[in-house]
DNA sequence: TATATAATGACACAGGATTGTCACATTTTT
DNA sequence: AAAAATGTGACAATCCTGTGTCATTATATA
């Protein structure tokens, strides 16, 4: 939390500085980049533990800094928007970003929602075992198990498997999927992500059920609480 | 968005009817002013959603509107500059001005930037679960719920609802329907949104009397608060 | 290194769900 | 009552997903 590392993208120099302002007050190290360029240098160089974006930028837009950031971490992202380029078909399908901001926002309220986003993902980080039901997965491990009985799944079928576990509840493309578990530069035919679905649904058994189909749009591993 | 009043504030008057012309296309009402002394008349008269400001005006300049505008109301403000220097910004951004589009410009970049602002001004599209009464969508797992019980949608009929949640008590005439959830694009029959009206009101069960026929336009989703 | 085994990605096909259209019924307006 | 607009059921075309199979690639084993 204290001691993380933002990424902060906006162009507009006076807020850029509010902002760092604010969470320096937090004990929170923010490095500046003033437009797309900059900032997709800034993070090829260094590790970040949160990216705060804002959409409208010189050079490269939010979207396109965003979708890059999204090719290889799932860093947090907080997105300042403006104005709001989705319409109601397409903002649903847009998974990658974690939270927004409309513009005009009060600082107070970014600074709220980064702070909520590092515990979230400092959590995250620090899960080692996953265990929905009757399947457990432990990462360090590198294992699932079901009913305690080791699963032998195949590297895409773990890889697939906590993709789903990372997301429980979320409607996920098959972009998506094929970014987060074939990595940005794969280049392949969206349907095989179907098929691996079908392989670790039949690993599954019965929890396979668990991994809904959502027409029009890909996956969804649901979990009812 | 679609229904609502803009007061445009230029005195070229091609260009006015131009943009005039953009904006009905959008459903939104536009009230003209030729000058700044008409404009602050009209601001006084009704209740506007937006306002686009020329910069240069007779009898008072945009500043000097805008300003007057700014000492009873945050309504969004977009100022046609036609200089785009830097300072003049600054300037405006101290007045309040949300946004700036610097001439000459394509017209639908203004619309653009007018949907934007009176989108953020709802900013509905941003939640990610939008509840009314018994009804309740969770974006990011892409499903609906009645009383809580998952309601099965097929991919229109879910891209529909919503269409009708983020325009809740709007009419939406079959054009707009159909853009908004088929793509503007897409070229068919107006009435295949009567059929999946009609599928999504027997879903919808009792709810689907929420969605109110308004004869000779459209259709309307009513919430009563 | 050669061989066997497993994993992978692509694809085609089947079956079912979804969709758009139309004709006709019903309602509302003139 | 006629005209106009909307509601509705039926149905064929289309779209989408599940699945089996196969060639290729990667990995493990002898």
């Amino acid at each position: 939390m204290a001691g993380s590392t933002i990424l902060l993208v906006e162009d507009e120099k006076n807020l850029r500085k509010l902002i760092r302002t604010y969470l320096e007050r937090e004990m929170i190290n923010v490095v500046e980049a003033a437009d797309g360029k900059e900032a997709l240098e800034l993070w090829e160089e260094e590790k970040y533990d949160l990216v705060i974006l804002d959409v409208m930028l010189p050079e490269y837009d939010g979207w396109t800094v965003c979708k890059r950031i999204r090719q290889n971490s799932h860093i947090p992202i907080i997105m300042l928007t403006a104005r709001s380029e989705e319409d109601d078909k397409l903002f649903g399908f847009d998974l990658g970003v974690d939270d927004y901001v409309t513009k005009p926002f009060s600082v107070k309220e970014l600074i709220a929602r980064v702070k909520a986003l590092l515990k979230r993902s400092n959590h995250q980080l620090m899960i080692e075992v996953i265990e929905v039901g009757e399947l457990k997965v432990d990462k360090k491990m590198h294992q699932a198990f079901l009913h305690d009985e080791p699963l032998d799944l195949t590297p895409k079928e773990y890889d697939l498997l906590l993709v789903f576990l990372h997301n429980q509840n979320q409607a996920l493309t098959r972009e998506i999927i094929l970014d987060r578990v074939w990595g940005y530069d794969y280049y392949g035919d969206l349907r095989t992500v179907d098929t691996h679905v079908k392989r670790l649904r039949k690993k599954l058994k019965h929890m396979g059920k668990q991994i809904v189909t959502v027409r029009g749009l890909g996956y969804r591993f649901e979990v009812t609480n």
